[in-house]
DNA sequence: AGAAAAAAGTTGACGTATCAACTAATTTAA
DNA sequence: TTAAATTAGTTGATACGTCAACTTTTTTCT
């Protein structure tokens, strides 16, 4: 792999950035179809039913999402009545999010079909390619997180 | 890999898309610090001094970005007198685009950097994972362009 | 040749992402 | 114990991405 050979275009962040934007749009096409939510929406609404997420920091940390973007991400799921705010008693600063119903309902139809993407996805890839996928993922998250003269 | 067990922030497309969005704001960074050029502009110049592509469509097509985005682009370039427009001679739908010397000088001196950070990032990981990312990032693509029925 | 389809590029509308400033509550530590 | 720093969350400004409609030019098809 000469880097000084290849061409900007196979730079491995433009190859990753294409494959994030077609996988993207794709799942924002069955979301769209199948429970009229945004991936935003879902997911937010995944990592509430899904892990012990409980409020939007938490969520934060989990995708590293922009937490301004979050705050109207999660007003939006409170106005359309999927998630219901409560201050959480200890820390006054934290707002304890819960599924409502509708949500939870939602969240139970659509996840098989997201597993069964992630399955699909999965089905292209062998074993080896899988394993190095999600190793390679980790150590460039890390190294994305260096600057400029550290790289 | 059994998805049912598996973490919905462990999707793969969680997981790419976090990686992507920290790659996306590192690449940004030196940009601006360095050439005082977005991430797109810098693409978009990269292509038309890299590359063979000459105009608005050959970008399209390499990088898949959307046309108008990219119009805009390339328009916010031409302002900033990174590019020219020339309309074709043989199909006048077409626009030419040639950078200015003063787009080629930053490119000249961008571009080594660039191919550093790419080089830093390989750094991080080992040939298994570079070939094994690029493979599964051409799979997850033609994966992507799936619809729900197909998958 | 002439109609229909396709391709290049522009524009508008709208949603999402990013960054920074801000309030309020809590924690740290002098 | 109180001042400083940190954390949770909101809001505003601005940039970027996505989608669709539209014009103009070229290609395809009969």
């Amino acid at each position: 792999m000469n880097i000084d050979d290849l061409e900007v275009q196979q730079f491995l962040t433009y190859r990753l950035a294409r494959t994030h934007m077609r996988l993207n749009a794709q799942a924002i096409r069955i979301l769209k179809r199948n429970a009229g939510l945004t991936l935003t929406q879902w997911r937010v609404i995944a990592l509430l039913a899904g892990t012990d997420c409980k409020n939007s920091s938490d969520i934060e940390r989990q995708i590293g999402m922009d937490k301004g973007q979050l705050s109207r991400t999660i007003r939006g799921l409170a106005d359309a009545g999927y998630v219901k705010f409560k201050t959480d008693a200890k820390d006054h600063r934290k707002s304890n999010l819960k599924l409502t119903a509708k949500a939870q309902k939602i969240y139970d139809q659509t996840l098989p079909l997201m597993r069964n993407r992630q399955r699909s996805l999965f089905a292209h890839l062998d074993e080896t390619e899988i394993k190095a996928i999600y190793s390679a993922l980790e150590k460039l998250e890390r190294a994305a997180q260096l600057s400029e003269d550290e790289l």
